[in-house]
DNA sequence: TTGTAAGCGTTATCAG
DNA sequence: CTGATAACGCTTACAA
């Protein structure tokens, strides 16, 4: 069934049809009429492949990613309510041999490409120089935002996280707390954003006049049984060398604080009592977590939204203009944390 | 650019372009190496809008779910896995007026129907008689496959949990552990994998010979204040009406379950000591959450593989035959519950 | 107001 | 092995 049909049982011819379909003006009531009856009754499915085709839009915006999970959720459900509003469907890939891999980045790319999207929105994990390679030949082929990365000297808008401001203020919290030994949980080496926090760590610590004692520091993968495990090798670790355990920890995300939290509980260490423990994202979780969490809340909704909007404008205006959008954050103290020199 | 461009950039018909590209045989090494060196050089990318036109086949599976968030995203995670492994990509629209409006339901399958999507998998909350209607007019028209909601009389294959089993071990093992008042947060009433679930409850109790106590029965909407709110609720009806709380409680999902042990804390209840809770779903936090939870894990992600590659089954051989799937289901007690009748 | 015909970028049939 | 040419289903000058 096609606009063919249509024009013959409508006794018109397919571009009345094709007008009439698309409101467009110039068309008799009469015979707007007849074709609408016919659609109806039909119920005539244009083939917006054949629609793209003809008008070089797809009215597809894709998404490539590191990974589908729970913490790209929120900011997956702003894009595609933006998307919505404004017209667009949504295709998303990502990728499974690792998430960090450029080569299958390259593949998500092409795919979304081949497939003619009206732009990208990229969640990099990591931007190296191969990645900077790439999104330059990119730019030039397709409407690109890319979220969390700021990538300075190319023409691609992007939407980030201050990673930096609010790691410090957290860690002025501690501080000003009162807390000098303060451990930290890491997250995954390759992740800009985590390396920026682990930075902003590092240098408040420096700034207080504080050694970074590397034996207060232990990696994980962002997992809650990475939390979990980091925590005991910690204390471990701390045991074997005749060391006291810190008394707050720094968590790169909650998911792991909250393993190490579970830790320290079946070790006998207190939260807070006895360690506080901080981290950042603020999922939902953080919130309803036993003790409930103190952490930086990042706004994934608002950062997808801004990310949709920024890419469907330039899409629509084709505006070159580079934009850069940094969201704002929010310290949340809760009950993982105390200052050690107030009492109660 | 074009096959044409390439055709003409390399001194051959556009025919053979299109047989190089697509790897057919009857090219000559001679044409073949011409063509590849221009594609190379050009870095040509066919447009995948005009091959799924001229082949009636678009190579993407859509996604109708009822919206975004952490509940699903190991499902689409599994979905997308397996889409990606057999060459198709992936779009998915979601509710936004009503998770349960059967209007943006429409709406959304219509969206892929107008792209041509090769087949679409929905997710729906609740399948009611418009609902029925609806699908067996699209089951004509494009390969389907349902989540959850199994439905007579429609040959659409289905992919879903048996809730009432587990929800009767669960309560089995409560009864048999000596807990006689048992209390329930249910969820949304519309959504009938909940409804089994509340079924199954209440027939436990009656095949015990209890009576179901209005009283120790709340309604929820499955997040995490739901449930805690829930909670408050009945300790404040229960001592208004000189009741007693119930020794345990079914919460229709973790997170109410959370949400409630999170209010019983705060209210002086311990749990497990004065209440036991015990909930459905096995969310990977359920774990994590001190206490973890006793609860019914379901394998989202081999729910969604299973859907996937019945889909994918469904639209390559073109099969007729409706398919059933019932998921296995895993039970798994926590710390959230205890047995009344064992010391310890 | 309406219709014809060229064009969007492919595939595939059918001669050569 | 190769190349015209007619589809695929739609939009849009251009003419009438």
């Amino acid at each position: 069934m096609n606009i063919y049909d249509i024009a013959k049982m409508s006794g018109v011819s397919i571009a009345t049809v094709s007008r009439v379909l698309n409101n467009k003006p110039g068309v008799s009531e009469n015979a707007r009429n007849k074709v609408m009856a016919v659609v109806e009754q039909t119920e005539f499915v244009p083939n917006q492949l054949a629609k793209s085709l003809a008008n070089s839009k797809s009215f597809v915006i894709g998404i490539v990613m590191p990974g589908i999970n729970d913490y790209y959720s929120n900011r997956v459900d702003a894009i595609h309510k933006v998307c919505k509003e404004e017209g667009y469907s949504l295709m998303i890939t990502s990728n499974y041999k690792d998430t960090n891999s450029i080569e299958e980045d390259l593949f998500n790319f092409n795919l979304l490409i081949e497939k003619r999207v009206d732009g990208i929105i990229y969640f990099p994990t990591h931007v190296s120089n191969p990645h900077y390679e790439l999104l330059k030949k990119l730019e030039k082929k397709i409407p690109m935002v890319i979220t969390d990365s700021d990538i300075e000297g190319i023409d691609i808008s992007c939407v980030v996280q201050d990673s930096e401001t609010p790691t410090k203020e957290l860690m002025a919290y501690l501080l000003d707390g009162g807390h000098e030994r303060i451990g930290y949980i890491n997250g995954l080496s390759y992740d800009q954003v985590n390396n920026k926090r682990y930075g902003a760590y590092v240098s408040s610590l420096k700034n207080r006049g504080i050694e970074v004692d590397e034996d207060l520091v232990e990696l994980g993968n962002f997992s809650f049984s990475s939390g979990y495990q980091a925590l005991i090798r910690m204390k471990d670790k701390l045991n074997e060398k005749g060391k006291d355990m810190p008394t707050a920890i720094f968590a790169a995300n909650d998911k792991m604080a909250i393993g190490a939290i579970k830790a320290s509980k079946e070790l006998g260490i207190r939260v807070p009592e006895d360690l506080s423990v901080v981290s950042y994202d603020g999922i939902e979780y953080s919130e309803f977590f036993i003790p409930k969490l103190t952490t930086v809340k990042v706004n994934q909704y608002k950062l997808g939204q801004l990310a949709a909007q920024t890419l469907i404008e330039k899409i629509e205006t084709k505006k070159t203009k580079r934009v850069k959008v940094v969201m704002d954050h929010k310290i949340v103290i809760g009950n993982s944390s105390r200052p050690l020199n107030q009492e109660g």
